[in-house]
DNA sequence: CCGGTTGGATAGCTAGCATATCCAGCGTGC
DNA sequence: GCACGCTGGATATGCTAGCTATCCAACCGG
């Protein structure tokens, strides 16, 4: 395949595959001379994943190209090339240097302890989670542990049940990664999306009548 | 208070409060003398859901211009305004006209119809919704109604018994859509890190210790 | 042997989000 | 009562990310 039909297969303009392949994010095709390259299913693959992760999981081209780095050294162990994965997919937090912020993180590592979860301690979703809660009080909305515990009960068991299922660990290690990867990404998005369609109805419920009655 | 001490009190620099105001993001202080504004508690408050979401929930500008409005916009009905700026949080999803994204679109509408949700037929996260699946399907990953069953039950529950709880119906209407508006950009995020925590989590009992004896 | 494609290099573009600069008019501290 | 620094308002400029365009010589396929 070469690659005007890589872009038809894919819907990806040439100069943006070029653009790709420069940033390292696509591998080079088969050079088969000066000035043709072949490029096969994987290349497809690998490009339909770009965009996927671009335009749905809205992800900087740095931190995709983490991810496909971590999926191409062959010298870790699954777990840990997972686990580097997974990292690129964390908006990156500063934690800040105050009260206030410490005494959200510490509810974080207490909402984990309880949870009796294996997190890293120096995970960034740690600090990520820290970060939100600092902003939510200053925004006037106080957050206690009993508030973050539903949301950790209920994303704990999706996950578990249904999240890493879909995970094929006995199959090549890329095929691995990037079915995490994926359903981290686009499975975060289906909860996201779900969520603010619950949002919507329960608003219905609450206040559609009321409105319709009241005005 | 000057708009200095706005900054101050904000940690936002005075060039980008200006830009806010010329954007409508920010309303104008109570001028005082052809070169003197006073800006108030309001002003802190509204300018510090700016920063939430950008930063957090990293809205464009023109969608947080769309909530603004929504809030400021007093014909409207306490139900009519949280939609629009709920809607002003959705992604623009363009439907595609093929197949797949039919199918996708009516598994989408399934879903919502056996849970007996109040959404509009309108809604965007509907499209939205579709246009994921079939990315994932794209990717490989099939997907059934019965996978996104835990997903709008895990959702459902957690919408109706903790986040609407949290919006102050009876107070004065900008406060509610502004505890809406925190609620669903803020707390997304808060169940998107969890969701990532457990991930990790899990992966790490799965693999962790099957890599230390493996390698 | 020639029109069209390719790889590779370099330059330019657009959107989004600010920053910077300039200016004249205040107004407060002295 | 006056100088210095802040203010509002207008305009210009900058910066990053993610492309997109142009150019060129090498090449292939008919």
């Amino acid at each position: 395949m070469r690659i005007s039909q890589l872009s038809e297969t894919t819907g990806v303009p040439i100069p943006t595959i070029k653009y790709y392949l420069r940033e390292g994010l696509l591998p080079p095709g088969e050079q088969v001379s000066a000035t043709r390259s072949v490029y096969g299913a994987a290349h497809v693959r690998r490009l339909r994943l770009i965009r996927a992760l671009l335009e749905v999981g809205k992800l900087p081209i740095s931190a995709i190209r983490a991810v496909i780095e971590a999926v191409e050294d062959e010298t870790k162990g699954v777990h840990e090339m997972l686990g580097t994965a997974h990292y690129a997919l964390s908006p990156k937090t500063e934690p800040e240097d105050t009260d206030e912020w410490a005494a959200a993180r510490a509810m974080v590592d207490e909402l984990i302890r309880e949870r009796g979860w294996r997190v890293e301690p120096a995970a960034p979703g740690r600090d990520e989670l820290a970060q939100t809660i600092v902003t939510l009080r200053r925004l006037g909305q106080e957050v206690t542990l009993p508030d973050l515990r539903p949301y950790a009960a209920a994303v704990g068991g999706l996950v578990r049940d249904h999240e890493m299922s879909r995970i094929p660990f006995d199959g090549p290690r890329e095929t691995a990664v990037e079915a995490h990867v994926i359903g981290t990404v686009l499975y975060g998005r289906v909860l996201d999306v779900v969520r603010r369609l619950a949002e919507e109805s329960e608003s219905a419920r609450l206040l559609a009548d009321a409105d319709g009655l009241a005005e």
